[in-house]
DNA sequence: AGGTTGGTAAACAGATCGGTATACCTGTGC
DNA sequence: GCACAGGTATACCGATCTGTTTACCAACCT
């Protein structure tokens, strides 16, 4: 599993990371429309001349936030994953273990590629591609981890029925995603997580019968 | 099944209607913070002494369009538990035909209230508790069409198990919708509808086999 | 010794933001 | 006959927005 894209295009000089932590936390906590390059550098303790200096816009700094909010999430998934072992179930549950500690530290208001796309009208918008892209790949993850990538072990289930059970573990993440961050009722990472063994229960058990 | 709030803070007037439904299509296609009070004045063809007559201040404009938009999707939601019969089962099933549709017509970006939460960050906001307000709606919605509301029909659950199957299907829900909004898979109502039938049937027939 | 890199400090530019003010017009109800 | 509600048109306000500019400084590498 490749952790592909994010080539980064900025040289992240100590004042560079300090500028997009700031960013990260800002544009995630109040939205990216509401704060201005001015705050930004403030909370940075940098001049707005070495913030144009490093990212050349705001709109790069946005795509840059976008792009290493994938990329620490991804990593956080991937030691889940790796402390689950090679069984598809227990894999595809982890991700939900994942999503829970990274919510309680990072998602106070939900899913940061759906509150950016809610701001981000524009298709051609560089960060579009980042946002779409990890949904996507989260999409082929769920699939894959049921599939492909479950090489020969038990559990293993026929393509067709990864694909829907993959697509079914898909909204019950985002569902979780959204509930954690408005708040709809307690840990909602939990509820699709049994729900999720459920589910993987059955296929896996008929997979076994066959 | 009452349609709480929305007392209507302002008088529609024609004018005020027009306003209305160019801030509706903006702020949903655009983001909220994107779109200043100059545009949605000249879209409606109404000038901003019109507007501020009317609403007062921005703010409350996005509080009634959110709350104008609640009350739209609630009416399409009323119409179509209203074919679907008494039946916990396809009354449920109507929820996700309900957003089919809905999603169609309205939802090219994805639930306007959860894209609202994204770029409000002071819960203190007038519209933060019309946002909130819908989804624990949405979800008390859920778990009564299974227990309370469902009267003495045939499929009603016990009220802890309606309660588990009511957020699993806010899950699915709101996944769907995500999912939707972000182009993830090709109609993702139609899946989290074949899903909710499967656990339906399941929850009904171990009702009806108690 | 000297150029490059990564900074600080601070002023500035042009546009746009939410919101207000003044003057004028028109239909309706009493 | 006349006030009033609901408008149009337009200019204006202070604040804030993204982005630029000029001047200076310290560390590092050759």
């Amino acid at each position: 599993m490749e952790t592909t894209g994010t080539p980064r295009r900025v040289t992240l000089t100590p004042a560079a990371r300090r500028i997009l932590g700031a960013a990260a936390r800002l544009f995630y906590e109040r939205g990216i429309h509401a704060v201005g390059v001015d705050l930004i550098a403030a909370e940075a303790g940098v001049t707005k001349k070495t913030l144009y200096d490093r990212f050349g816009s705001k709109e790069q700094i946005v795509v840059e936030y976008l792009a290493d909010r994938d990329e620490r999430w991804r990593a956080v998934l991937a030691r889940h994953l790796e402390a689950a072992g090679p069984e598809p179930a227990a894999r595809v549950l982890a991700v939900f273990d994942a999503s829970r500690a990274w919510s309680a530290e990072h998602g106070a208001k939900g899913c940061g590629m759906v509150n950016a796309h809610a701001e981000i009208s524009d298709p051609s918008h560089p960060a579009h591609a980042v946002i779409t892209g990890q949904k996507q790949w989260m999409l082929t993850l769920f699939t894959g981890l049921l599939g492909d990538d479950a090489g020969d072990v038990a559990g293993r289930i026929a393509p067709e029925e990864a694909g829907r059970l993959g697509r079914i573990l898909m909204l019950l993440h985002e569902g979780a995603l959204v509930a954690h961050g408005l708040r709809v009722f307690a840990d909602p990472f939990v509820q699709a997580r049994e729900e999720a063994r459920t589910l993987l229960a059955a296929a896996g058990g008929a997979a076994a019968a066959r």
